[in-house]
DNA sequence: AGCTAAGTATACCGAACAGTATACTTAAAT
DNA sequence: ATTTAAGTATACTGTTCGGTATACTTAGCT
């Protein structure tokens, strides 16, 4: 059974990833989770509060995903390593109930970049393009810094392509010549 | 001397752009303009309409400037196409008032596929994608539609990572590889 | 001069917003 | 059994929102 709290982080987590951040008023917010302002003030301060945490939620969910995904990939070279990251974005950009990246969506809601959700994005990708970077040492690769980070912008430009577009971009083994040796 | 319509057209822009759409209240909107929110709503309508209209002026600059510095580079080779596209947005998302794509922006606040903002988004990133698959058919580029895709999707994902990083990558000349020949 | 069109200034409307106050319920802890 | 903590229900406050109404000004046209 989930807790009160994190009913109402994981429904704010959906009615913001779906809305937007502005346009999800906390009345809704509560509604949607099953509960009330009163709770929801409670546990998160204020509307402000409620949102960072509903990025943080959606950042180790995110890098648990992530996790799970190259668990699951059999990985001993950069072009697999690409190919694997490659494949966790078809699938979540694929699916269903895809919005773009949350933290991009965050970025263009508050531009400043002194803002909290601004800078928790920044880490957030900060961490991603870590965790590629990481992958690539483990299998010895060359440029391990330059492969990482292009195939983190090459990331990047499919999940906002298939946000605008919505059609799924195949580009894949195109790209994966680069990260051959 | 500029129309009463078209300050609040550029005055709108420059504000949406900075605080995105549903931080933009209309009479803040008039005021930045010099006028009122009367005069505001006799050009527009409603507050929908200045923003489909704001878009379609946004999209209209960012053409007439592209063109502007295509014209500028020499172009004879696929390889400078991609690099007079990549030279393009650096200056671009290194600007002290860049505050990512004002499109990919819009497709984070309004994500129903079939609202207008989101509507405009994807007409505007098809016209640069069809744009860019232009340039490489002038050259006489091999795959020019791959090359095209590529380059654009490359170019979403700079853009992105410019915003939410704020420091510009130097991969340019790694990816540029993948346009010789 | 007199009419029209466009813009200004300002007050207003109802709705929605973030956030608070009051009173009631429930269930676990001692 | 009583206290305490957590949640519910609902009403409220002050502000801001998108949008409208009224009255006044100005400039061009005939």
């Amino acid at each position: 059974m989930m807790s009160v709290r994190d009913t109402i982080l994981h429904k704010s987590y959906e009615l913001f990833y779906q809305q937007g951040f502005h346009d999800s008023g906390v009345e809704l917010l509560a509604k949607q989770a099953g509960t009330t302002k009163r709770t929801l003030y409670a546990h998160f301060g204020n509307k402000e509060g409620l949102i960072e945490a509903v990025l943080d939620y959606r950042h180790q969910m995110f890098m648990n995903q992530l996790a799970d995904h190259f668990n699951r990939c059999q990985i001993s070279t950069s072009a697999a390593v690409a190919q694997c990251y490659l494949t966790f974005l078809r699938q979540w950009t694929a699916s269903a109930d895809f919005y773009g990246c949350m933290f991009i969506n965050a970025c263009a809601e508050y531009s400043a970049a002194d803002s909290v959700p601004h800078q928790i994005a920044k880490q957030h990708k900060g961490e991603v393009r870590r965790w590629l970077l990481q992958h690539f040492e483990q299998v010895g690769a060359t440029q391990a810094q330059q492969k990482a980070d292009m195939l983190f912008v090459w990331g990047e430009g499919l999940i906002v392509t298939a946000q605008t577009d919505q059609q799924p971009l195949m580009l894949d083994d195109a790209l994966l010549q680069a990260f051959d040796g």
